[in-house]
DNA sequence: CTGAATCCTTGCTGATACTG
DNA sequence: CAGTATCAGCAAGGATTCAG
């Protein structure tokens, strides 16, 4: 992005370190899991490790505990570890995630909202090919 | 960035396929590279190739090529060849696109205003692992 | 139950070369 | 200029196993 925004209400970085930095927390936070599982920490509140396991279909285990570490570390979710038999670990967001997880909201409204024009456009394009 | 969803208009996702659709299309759009150039192409409008090329600063030419076609075939954006020497393609997003765009808005505005809270959050957690 | 460690497969990425 | 094609290196991710 070389050029400043114009006509819009974008926080207006000037500074080309802080773009940087911006696009850099974007690239680490606009990923699948992390936004599914904001969701279900939003949806649900506080959850166990297995819950989301459950909750967020499809992801592994390795997957699941790598993405909450980087969202603990980034200062999304508070980790709680109960001295318990069976061990019992909670997540919940924090204020700074449940902040995201409101941006995201949008996103979740518009992909339910056109689920059907991108398959649509989808198979327009796929036929096309076809040729 | 207050409270849970539930006080949000949230389309209640009432079918578990519609869902699973909702899912895919975000895990599909939530991608590092794919928000980067709906937030190019809406700042500065309808962009030839080379120009994404230097816009998004990091990209290779094979993942511009592979990510515009994939936007391409969801209907994001629409891409115009002028048969002209040297050739020239163009790049524009299609209101489905900017309404995406525009979705993930909510996401940069909060990107930009949480940096420096993520950056300390990583310290503290960094620091919190040294011992 | 939580999650670390291992192996192994897939896929991105970068570089390069080649068309229209 | 705007791609496609190919190859090599590396990192992400899945499945499995082991440990606290």
């Amino acid at each position: 992005m070389q050029k400043p925004a114009i006509d819009h209400d974008y926080p207006e970085n000037l500074d080309p370190r802080v773009e940087a930095l911006v696009t850099q927390v974007i690239g680490r936070v606009a990923d699948k899991w992390t936004m599914i599982l904001l969701e279900v920490l939003t949806e649900h509140g506080e959850q166990r490790f297995s819950q989301l396991l459950r909750a967020a279909d499809g992801i592994s285990q390795k997957m699941l505990t790598q993405t909450l570490r980087q969202m603990e570390r980034d200062g999304l979710v508070i980790r709680t570890v109960h001295a318990a038999v069976p061990p019992r670990v909670d997540y919940r967001l924090t204020d700074l995630g449940e902040g995201l997880s409101y941006a995201f909201c949008g996103v979740w409204v518009w992909a339910a909202k056109n689920v059907d024009r991108i398959e649509s456009a989808r198979a327009a394009f796929d036929a096309a090919r076809e040729r």
